[in-house]
RNA sequence: GGCCCCGUCGUCUAGCGGUUAGGACACGGCCCUUUCAAGGCCGCGGCACGAGUUCGAUUCUCGUCGGGGUCACCA
C-alpha cells in the first residue's frame, strides 16, 4: 500500500507552530514510507482573500523545509479538480446525493431556534443532545408543506442510533463510541455550501490518504466522518490523533491570541524580548498580533534556522529514546514512528526551542555563518543610518565602506563564536560597522567604568600615547595587542581590569562582547586610536 | 453538563513487572576567565491518590482526584 498522508490547513494568513508540528509529522511519516505528502486547502468557508492568506503557510511550510508532493503551487498534480476545496463543489454534491439516496442522510427543515429548544432541554436533562428529527422530511410531500410553511432546507446525516463504533487509533488505540451519543450533523448549508467533514471525507477518498494524522482535538468528530465513509462505500483511512501542542508550562491548547498571557511565562518572554530587540534594530514596526512566538514568521524574521524549529517541534509529542536530541530532517525521517508518539498533551518550550537554535546554529561553518548574518546587519546598518532622518543618503554614501567588509565580518562571527545564536545576533556587534563618530555609548557603561572612575581616562590617554600610537600597524593582531596591553599593566602595576574596561567601553561604547584584543585588531590601528581619541573628547 | 482523551522532575521525555527511575532544557553552585557568551564539574527536582492482581508494581485492573478536548448551517 502506497502511504499518503496530508495536511489540510484553512487559509488564516499564517502558520500556527501547532500546524507545523502536525504538518511535520505527516510529513516525516509519508517520507519515511516513501509515500506522498499532499497539501489540501480547506477553504470551504473562507471569505477574504485565499491566496493571500495561504501565502504565509506555504512559505512557512517551504522555508522548514516540509515540502509536498502534491497541492498548490506544483505543476503536475494529479487531481483534476486542484486541492482547493472550494472548487470541489461537483464531488460533494455527488456525494451528498447519494448519502440522500441511500437513505444516510435526510433534508431538514427545523429553524435554528427548534433545534436550539431540543438542545437545550437536552441540556436540562442532563442528557444527550439527540435531534428529534421532527422536520426531517421523509418525502417530496413533507418537501413540498415545510417549503410552503415558509423553512429552508438544509442536509443532515441520518446518524445511527444505536451500537457502537470502535475506532483503531495508532496512537491511542482502540477508542469506543455510542452511536446513539452522534449527532445528526449538517453536510450541507442552505446556501447549498458543504461542511468540513463532508469535504474531509471526499477528498481523503479521492486523494487516496492511507493515514489521517491530525491533532486529537478532531478525535470526537472521527464518528460522524466514518459514518460517511461507511455509508459512501470509501476506504477506511488509518488514523493516528497526535496529543495537541500545549501552551507553555499548561495542557492547554496553545493559541495566537493569548500572548500577553505567555508573556508572563519567564522563558516566553525572554525569547519575545529578545526578538524584540533584534526587531527593533533592523527597523521593524512591532505588531504584537502579527510579531508572535505562536507564528513561525516570528522566528524566521530575527534569523532562527528552520532545522532548529523542526527539531524542536519533533519532540513535543514524540522522541526516540533517551538520549538523542539533535536530529536533521534527513535523520527524523529515517528515526519516525508513530509508535513513538506520547499521548499526552505537551507543552511547546520556549526556552528549549531556543537551546536547539544555539545548538544547530554551532553546526554551522563560518561561512554559513556569514551568509546567515549578512541581510540583518545590512537592515541593521541602513536602519541604523537612516534613523536620523535627513541625513541619511549622505551618510550612507559616506559609509559605503562599512557594508561591504567581507572579511572584517567573518573574522568577527569566528571571535564571537557561540555568543551569536540567531543570525539576528549579528546586530549585538554593529558596532564594529558604523563609523566611528557615530558610535553610541551605553550610558550605564560609560557612567561605571569611565566617569565615575578618576584614574581611567589618564590611563587611557597614557596607553594611546606611549603605546598604542607608535605600534607599527602591520603588526596590529590580537596576539601582538594583548601583549603590549598586558606589558603596560605589568610596568603600571595595575590590574588587567583598570585598562580593559575603560577601553572596551572607549572603543565598542559598551562593556560587554567579544574579547578586547580582537575588537582591537578587527577595528585597526587608525579606527581604535579615533574611538580612543573621541572618548578622551567627550 | 453529555461524550471522549490524558496524568513520570518546573518543561520535553526514556521506561513497556524486579532500574540507586535515565537523559535533555530550565534553574542553583563551583571552576575557567580582561567583560559577555561558551565550556567543565557538582547539585536541586518526579512516578497524582487509593484499592486490588502479583513473591514484587512507575509499569496490569478498577475507583478517586486532577488536567484537557469536543459538543456550530467553523475548520
Amino acid at each position: 500500500m502506497t502511504i499518503r498522508t496530508r495536511f489540510a490547513p484553512s487559509p488564516t494568513g499564517y502558520l500556527h507552530i501547532g500546524g507545523v508540528r502536525t504538518a511535520l509529522f505527516n510529513y516525516l511519516f509519508a517520507k519515511k514510507h516513501g509515500g506522498q505528502f499532499i497539501l489540501r486547502i480547506d477553504d470551504t468557508d473562507q471569505q477574504r482573500n485565499v491566496s493571500e492568506a495561504l501565502q504565509p503557510i506555504l512559505d512557512g511550510l517551504r522555508w522548514l523545509g516540509i515540502e509536498w508532493d502534491e497541492g498548490p503551487n506544483k505543476t503536475e498534480n494529479p487531481q483534476p479538480n486542484g486541492y482547493y476545496q472550494s472548487q470541489r463543489n461537483d464531488k460533494y454534491q455527488a456525494a451528498v446525493d447519494e448519502l440522500l439516496k441511500s437513505g444516510f442522510a435526510y433534508r431538514d427543515f427545523a429553524k435554528p431556534e427548534e433545534i436550539q429548544t431540543e438542545r437545550d432541554a437536552a441540556v436540562a436533562e442532563k442528557k444527550t443532545f439527540t435531534y428529534s428529527r421532527t422536520w426531517a422530511a421523509e418525502t417530496e410531500a413533507d418537501v413540498k408543506k415545510f417549503e410552503a410553511d415558509g423553512r429552508q432546507g438544509i442536509i443532515r446525516l441520518k446518524m445511527p442510533r444505536e451500537g457502537k463504533l470502535v475506532i483503531h487509533d495508532l496512537v491511542r488505540g482502540d477508542v469506543e463510541f455510542d452511536w446513539s451519543n452522534e449527532q445528526d450533523h449538517v453536510i450541507q448549508r442552505t446556501d447549498g455550501s458543504f461542511l468540513y467533514h463532508l469535504a474531509n471525507v471526499v477528498d481523503d477518498e479521492d486523494f487516496q490518504i492511507s493515514h489521517v494524522i491530525r491533532a486529537e482535538e478532531h478525535l470526537p468528530n472521527t464518528p460522524r466522518q466514518i459514518f460517511m465513509i461507511q455509508s459512501l462505500g470509501y476506504h477506511l483511512p488509518e488514523y493516528a490523533h497526535l496529543p495537541f501542542v500545549a501552551e507553555p508550562g499548561s495542557k492547554t491548547k496553545l493559541s495566537k491570541r493569548k500572548l500577553d498571557k505567555y508573556l508572563k511565562n519567564k522563558d516566553f518572554a525572554k525569547l519575545v524580548n529578545h526578538a524584540n530587540a533584534i526587531a527593533e534594530r533592523i527597523g521593524l514596526e512591532i505588531n504584537a498580533a502579527d510579531f508572535n512566538p505562536v507564528i513561525v514568521d516570528f522566528y524566521r524574521t530575527v534569523g532562527y534556522l528552520p532545522e532548529a524549529i523542526v527539531n524542536a517541534m519533533a519532540l513535543v509529542g514524540w522522541a526516540l529514546d533517551d538520549k538523542t536530541e539533535l536530529f536533521t530532517m534527513r535523520e527524523l525521517i529515517d528515526a519516525f514512528s508513530l509508535e513513538g508518539v506520547t499521548k499526552g498533551a505537551a507543552s511547546f518550550d520556549p526556552a528549549k526551542l531556543f537551546a536547539f537554535e544555539e545548538k544547530h546554529f554551532l553546526t554551522k561553518t563560518v561561512g554559513e555563518k556569514v551568509k546567515l548574518c549578512v541581510p540583518f546587519l545590512t537592515e541593521g546598518l541602513s536602519h541604523f543610518l537612516t534613523k536620523d532622518g535627513d541625513r541619511s543618503s549622505e551618510w550612507c554614501q559616506d559609509t559605503e565602506i562599512y557594508f561591504s567588509q567581507d572579511e572584517m565580518l567573518r573574522k568577527l562571527i569566528g571571535y564571537a563564536g557561540e555568543r551569536i545564536k540567531v543570525a539576528g545576533d549579528i546586530l549585538d556587534f554593529i558596532d564594529f560597522f558604523i563609523p566611528d563618530e557615530m558610535l553610541p555609548y551605553n550610558e550605564t557603561d560609560y557612567e561605571k567604568r569611565i566617569k565615575s572612575v578618576p584614574e581611567a581616562l589618564p590611563l587611557l590617554k597614557e596607553f594611546r600615547q606611549l603605546t598604542l600610537l607608535g605600534f607599527d600597524a602591520g603588526d596590529w593582531t590580537h596576539q601582538a595587542l594583548e601583549k603590549l596591553a598586558m606589558d603596560f599593566i605589568a610596568e603600571k602595576g595595575i590590574k588587567p581590569n583598570a585598562l580593559i574596561f575603560p577601553l572596551r567601553v572607549a572603543t565598542t561604547g559598551k562593556s560587554i562582547g567579544i574579547g578586547m584584543f580582537e575588537a582591537l585588531e578587527l577595528l585597526g590601528k587608525e579606527r581604535t586610536l579615533r574611538r580612543i581619541e573621541r572618548t578622551l573628547q567627550r
